[in-house]
RNA sequence: GCCGAAGUGGCGGAAUGGCAGACGCGGCGGACUUAAAAUCCGCUGCCCGUAAGGGCGUCAGGGUUCGAGUCCCUGCUUCGGCACCA
């Protein structure tokens, strides 16, 4: 770890006492020892358990997504957590019932790469781990209801997504098919493709470029629910999620159209090739046709002379990674099959090719080509001499002008040409009646294409919840029955040489019988995907022990959905779109009435590390925050990750100015117990600032306190934490002016100290605790918690100033401000105004052509000419 | 290429169309100290000026407005997402 000066300077702060005369007096602040006191003496009162069954309060379901178990919470989680928890015990002083639990996202790969290179099984690791981070999470101060916790890889939680999985399958939400899926070579196991990220098709894990391969595996159908998840209604969702997520499921609307295949020597033609295409309109303009190189029909139409040139381009492509296919730099390849199609609007012949530009996973896997209208028909027919037909024209363009690029762009008054009798339409009525004429003749149909896929669940690795399915030769794929459930993840399986799933190697686990027949069958040894145990945790957070079904109803049914939750935008097609479809699916199969999971979500930033990159332990650059409380303190820590900047921005990390924030705390420290002091260094001799008597400073501090409480409240509600931060800073700057004079200890010090403390109690939670108690023991009460008080309320009257400074301009440009009393009007503000020297000078002898009180009288500008 | 977010002092950042740079870091000066640290107080966008004061200034260029960091247009840069999706 790197140190810096000024860390330096804050450690010996810290460890030092002070040298003074009078250090005896005050007693420093001291966050390493009283905060592990505060964190036991919360747990014994059972501050942060929540009764799910209280009625007397509001609910608040406040959630923070549940990390992973790596071993060691950084200071990312401490950026994620700390926030939310301020957030909590802010709507708690505000008399909410705050529910916020965390738990263990325990399933998952680094556990096994942890296993294969350690030798030490993925649950001990697991487990390990959570003990650790447990500690860790507490010495936050973080407010979670532990009580509430869920560790995924538990079979008590595992058991339900087995459950889940069984009604899914029932309910016809779970399907097994054979697809070319995402493999990545490097974790040996399928990914689904929200998890295959970027140009480079890479794995969202480890970043290894990912392969296609043909394999029979389980699928959600997520796209049943595609157009519902493009609904947003009743949710408060960031816009780039929601934009991300709908631009994901890429619903685009256009029309399924029948081209014949043309009889030839080789064949007699009549097969049907369908085409989706956007652009009907275009429909003129087809000038050849593109099948996937993977289209089932490619084998049957290809002529004999055709036969060896098609195989191996075939070949070629299946070898191609997905990188190569589909860069788009790269230049078109393709060849044709030999056999025509005949476009249904003209009755032409048109040439099939097959080319890797289309995809056999998109619409029907086949096009229609029109070269004048889309680019890469366009570039296809350039290349390999086909021929390109305008069929829509701008104003103005004649109909035979010659093309140098695809025609694709829309333009005002466009219209159809070389289209037979639709010729002269505009391209938008014209595309409409052209799949109209189509369709009473069966050759077309308005369709709606997604391009979202169904979600690939399956994973060949052994850490995660065992797909609760047999396979018997007799009866197929056996789902197990219910009452036998959970198929329980063996202790003892053992890595292979291979990176190969140890499950097959497992013949207790693999060989069962069939619970039909009672025959000898196999066990399914592919996992679900974690994803599946993030998708429905909070739900469960509500009653983690039940365990004759996965939720508690009426529990869910009064919390759910989730009020707030914040986590990390990398989290936007992944866990939360298939959140969003777990909880549809849960709603289909009874068990809910929520279409949504989440009311409010925000995102939070990132944290890098000081390199700039994402934190990893790989990279090195992992900042432990052990060392920075055992230093600091977690008060510190928690303001001065609120401080540094907008929640929703993160950035690299970087200790500079965390002495900044450290001693901020020791000033609201030193104004709470020493109000008086006059150490060596304080304010010469209790002089009240110029120009102030003592009823005016007793003004002064009820105002400011005031109103910093007005925004400070403002601050928490619109997730502003680092403004928050700032504005008690003021107010403690503005105290320590008032520090040594006649007024300090006064009544009204004394409530602008008690508002500071309950202001700065949600972020700094143990420190304000600390200075409670001790005003509470001096007034001679007994004490209960600070984080149990209310949230206090604005004093209007106090907030009020009696006079204001207006700013003045001349043309724009500033040249003086004026000291008014407060309910001034307009005429007389002018007066003072026009009255004063430097804006005489400003106005140079010219008379004001106009006089502009800005809004609420916060500015005038005078206009000259 | 398409979609989105963002560009403000040496740095992190603040600013319902109304005083640009709050708050903090760093820097400079002072008090305290034998001294240093800590602490407290003051100054700190750039340029001219001893000063009073003046000029310039929120990525660049236009525009709207009495007034633009903020709104509109064009362009540049950075980051995030998607990327031959028909």
């Amino acid at each position: 770890m790197t140190t810096t000066r000024d860390q330096r300077t804050d450690t010996r702060s810290a460890e030092t006492p002070a040298r003074s005369p009078r250090a005896d007096r005050v007693e420093r602040y001291d966050p390493v020892a009283t905060e592990p006191r505060w964190q036991a003496k919360w747990a014994e009162v059972g501050l942060h358990h929540t009764d799910l069954h209280d009625k007397t309060r509001p609910k608040f379901y406040l959630l923070t997504m549940y990390p992973y178990p790596s071993g060691d919470l950084h200071i990312g989680h401490w950026y994620i957590v700390t926030p939310t928890d301020a957030f909590g015990r802010f709507r708690r002083m505000h008399g909410d019932n705050v529910f916020l639990p965390i738990g263990f996202d325990a399933f998952g790969l680094p556990a096994e790469n942890a296993a294969i290179t350690s030798g030490v099984h993925p649950r001990e690791w697991t487990m390990r781990n959570i003990e650790t981070m447990r500690r860790q999470f507490r010495s936050m101060g973080a407010t979670f209801d532990w009580d509430a916790e869920v560790v995924t890889s538990e079979p008590e939680y595992y058991r339900w997504n087995q459950w889940f999985f069984l009604k899914f399958l029932e309910a016809g939400l779970a399907y097994r098919a054979m697809a070319p899926v995402d493999w990545c070579p490097k974790d040996q196991v399928v990914l689904a493709r929200e998890q295959v990220e970027g140009p480079n098709r890479v794995c969202w894990r480890c970043g290894t470029p990912v392969i296609k391969r043909d394999l029979e595996q389980w699928f959600f159908r997520l796209t049943k629910y595609a157009d519902e998840l493009l609904a947003f209604d009743g949710i408060d969702w960031p816009e780039p999620i929601r934009l991300m997520q709908t631009n994901w499921i890429g619903r685009s609307e256009g029309a399924e159209i029948v081209f014949t295949v043309a009889p030839d020597d080789h064949q007699p033609g009549g097969d049907e090739v369908r085409v989706f295409t956007t652009r009907p309109d275009t429909l003129f303009g087809a000038t050849f046709m593109v099948l996937a190189p993977e289209h089932p029909l490619v084998a049957r139409l290809t002529a004999p002379d055709r036969k060896a040139a098609v195989d191996s381009y075939v070949y070629q492509t299946r070898r191609e990674t997905e990188i190569e296919r589909l860069s788009t730099e790269r230049e078109k390849t393709g060849v044709p099959i030999g056999a025509d199609a005949i476009n249904p609007v003209n009755g032409e012949r048109v040439p099939i090719w097959i080319a890797d530009y289309v995809l056999a996973s998109y619409g029907t896997g086949a096009i229609m080509a029109v070269p004048a209208h889309d680019e890469r028909d366009f570039e296809f027919a350039r290349k390999f001499g086909l021929p390109i037909r305008r069929v829509v024209a701008a104003p103005g363009t004649p109909d035979d002008a010659p093309m140098d690029d695809a025609y694709a762009a829309h333009t005002e008054g466009e219209i159809l040409v070389n289209s037979g009798r639709f010729s002269g339409t505009s391209a938008d009525e014209g595309g409409r009646k052209i799949v109209e004429w189509l369709a009473s003749q069966d050759k077309a149909r308005p369709t709606v294409t997604y391009r979202v896929r169904d979600w690939l669940i399956s994973r060949q690795r052994p850490w995660g919840t065992p797909i609760p399915v047999i396979y018997c030769d007799r009866d197929g794929i056996v789902p197990v029955p219910e009452e036998q459930l959970p198929v329980l993840l063996p202790d003892d399986f053992v890595y292979g040489a291979k990176g190969e799933n140890p499950l097959l190697n497992h013949p207790e686990f693999l060989n069962v019988t069939c619970p039909r027949c009672g025959e000898p069958a196999r066990r399914e040894t592919d996992t679900m995907d974690t994803f599946v145990d993030s998708s429905w945790y909070w739900y469960r957070y509500l009653s983690p022990h039940t365990n004759d079904a996965p939720i508690d109803k009426p529990l869910v049914e009064r919390w759910c959905p989730v009020d707030q939750c914040t986590g990390g935008a990398e989290h936007a097609v992944m866990h939360l779109l298939y959140s969003r479809f777990f909880t549809k699916a849960m709603r289909d199969i009874g068990l809910i009435h929520e279409d949504e999971p989440f009311r409010r979500l925000f995102n939070q930033g990132q944290i890098l590390g000081s390199d700039g990159e994402r934190m990893s332990k790989s990279r090195g650059n992992v900042q432990d925050p052990d060392a920075l409380v055992g230093r600091y303190g977690a008060d510190t820590i928690r303001l001065f990750l609120m401080f540094m900047g907008p929640w929703d921005q993160g950035g690299p990390w970087s200790p500079t100015g965390i002495g900044g924030v450290f001693r901020f705390l020791n000033r609201v420290w030193t104004l709470a117990l020493d109000p008086h002091g006059q150490e060596p260094g304080d304010p010469a001799s209790g002089q009240l600032p110029e120009g102030e008597d003592e009823s005016s400073a007793r003004r002064a501090i009820r105002a400011t306190a005031h109103r910093t409480l007005k925004v400070v409240s403002g601050d928490y509600t619109g997730f502003r934490f680092n403004t928050m931060v700032a504005h008690l800073m003021e107010l403690a700057n503005t105290l320590f002016r008032y520090r040594g004079t006649v007024v300090a200890g006064d009544p009204e010090w004394d409530e602008a100290i008690r508002l500071m403390l309950l202001m700065l109690a949600p972020a700094a939670p143990h420190i304000t605790e600390e200075l409670w108690s001790r005003r509470l023991a001096e007034a001679g009460e007994d004490w209960s918690s600070i984080h149990s008080e209310e949230w206090p309320m604005v004093d209007e009257t106090a907030a009020a100033a009696d006079t204001r400074e207006v700013p003045v301009q001349v043309n724009g440009k500033l040249r003086d401000r004026v000291v008014v009393p407060a309910g001034i009007g307009e005429i007389e503000l002018e007066q003072v105004i026009l009255a004063r020297d430097r804006i005489h000078a400003a106005l140079g002898g010219r008379e004001p052509d106009r006089v502009i009180h800005a809004s609420g009288g916060r500015l005038v500008n005078i206009v000259v000419r």
